[in-house]
DNA sequence: TATGAATGAGTGTTCATTCAT
DNA sequence: GATGAATGAACACTCATTCAT
């Protein structure tokens, strides 16, 4: 019984990405619990709490950048570095969670959400490094700039469709300036 | 009482702006007036809908944000534009409510937050042309793709407060990669 | 200034006829300050509360009623009655004012609408009487059961309009029911 | 749990006739939930809106006079037509709600309602036919006018009880009326 | 373990009534 | 006297959360 309850798991946490991207954090759980062919209880029993669910969600996301950034890791350095910051950037709806991410009511961050946020930052820095070393990013760059340049393209692609010229001219200018 | 309503107008518009900026639009009108120091039904009276509300706050914002620009159109052209973008980029926490912006439930964007916006981005565009005719900015960047940068910052910024050298030190690869 | 405030008073009661009459006791204040053409507070002034005011207007509908019975003490008995039953029934919308009637929140009904009311009673009581004496009625029946007859035949047209055929055939089956 | 479900549900329509029929439209939901003894939200589970709420407690009353008049389709048809009208016109305060009924804000007559009446309606005009038919009451009337009066009767007693003795008495008026 | 009915605090909004001008 | 801005209780409705089945 313990495989249905894991299958549970992620068909509620599919339908969360899904809900919450359209929504942001004011996707309600009955919607949730409905997309995903559960119960509101069975919702309630995996994450005691929405903040929970939303966690759950953003972390879940997270580690799938990670994945996809660490098998970037061989490959030209630059080119590799300019797929991840689109991958990020592009699927734009999905993404608006990534605004509700870090702001519980308290302004406390839970350390989930923190470690994978952290985990996705190495594997840019790695990605980073890399090309640096290879020289086409300049050397006085570091993760902290970068990663703040990606979140916030990525908040303005999901706040905002963009055409898709304008935007891949958008991350040319930002690539430019991280050139040496 | 003309004077009176104006000034309790304006209050609520302060209060509106505070109270979105911090909960985004799930800001509760009743916390609004509380903060405005009046009754809920003044709040209703003035703005007959929370969207009419959150509009208005909108508008108000991007007006001064206008303002600002058209008072630097004067000195010099790159320091005037990277001063406009630091400014929309700089009072983190309030322009969460840019988040909400354009997006009423319809999908339907408000018409006077459209021309509030529109004109925002002339002004954003007439510092942009001085700078190119002056030099300062390859010729081949639009508007459009400046403000969504900008913009772009502006809610990296707003969602997270960065350390202020690594928000500077973001700004100066996107002026760099602005650079011919 | 003091034909002022009377004309004031007489537009306030005109438009809450209509208000009343459109939308029954649910019509706002603010509505028939409006179409009054003048601001609320005359409304309160006038009218301390609202139920005053739906009293009144109720007496003022009475009391044109008892005018036309009186008018019409001449001529036909049996015509005459007919006639003022048509005229109470007939213009419907008005009259859904006389649901509210009578039934303020504590049950208790106020004094001068059960005056205006008796009024009218004893005016449709005289053409009734005079009815009977030329043997057109049977004299049987009491101001009582018309004066319910009519209440319900106008109660059922001002709630949902009838055809004007099945309207008059009701009130044929009324009078020969009357009939000795 | 589908039985306590059924339970409540049924426990609020009648908390809801009661309301109803005090207090017209006008009665609150909140109320409606207090008498049924159940929080607010089962109220809207059931019932999504209030309308919802107010078409179902018609619809129920309807169908139980529906009930009654083919209960009644066997005996003396003029006595079986006559005790329908009574029961119909008799339970006066309940039936203020007939009041509302057909008549929503936009004045679009819900589905439901619409066929409940219409089923009353039929069994009203079966009941008539086999009176007319046993030469009871005269053939030129039709259920339209039957109906009308009816309704004048029931909506004239819920607004103000009558004496019992006046009420019977303006029934026979109308029964005379119909008589051939 | 899963379900979904029940709960009730909270939200946006309306409206009778008051009161400063 | 007249005005209309301000007030806040009341309403319809939503939604995260609990709990009996």
């Amino acid at each position: 019984m313990r495989a249905d309850a894991q299958a549970n798991r992620d068909r509620i946490l599919i339908a969360a990405e899904a809900v919450f991207g359209e929504a942001g954090e004011a996707g309600s759980t009955d919607e949730i619990a409905r997309r995903a062919g559960v119960g509101i209880g069975t919702v309630f029993r995996h994450f005691p709490t929405k903040q929970d669910l939303l966690e759950a969600t953003v972390v879940r996301h997270f580690d799938e950048l990670t994945a996809q950034a660490r098998s970037l890791s061989s490959g030209d350095p630059a080119a590799a570095l300019r797929e991840l910051i689109e991958t990020m950037v592009g699927t734009a709806a999905t993404k608006i969670l990534l605004i509700g991410l870090l702001t519980d009511p308290s302004g406390h961050v839970p350390e989930a959400a923190v470690q994978a946020s952290q985990r996705l930052r190495r594997a840019v820095g790695t990605l980073l490094r890399r090309a640096q070393q290879d020289g086409a990013i300049r050397s006085d760059v570091s993760v902290d700039e970068v990663y703040l340049l990606v979140r916030g393209l990525a908040l303005a692609a999901a706040q905002r469709p963009a055409k898709s010229a304008t935007r891949r001219k958008a991350l040319d200018i930002v690539l430019a300036g991280l050139a040496p």
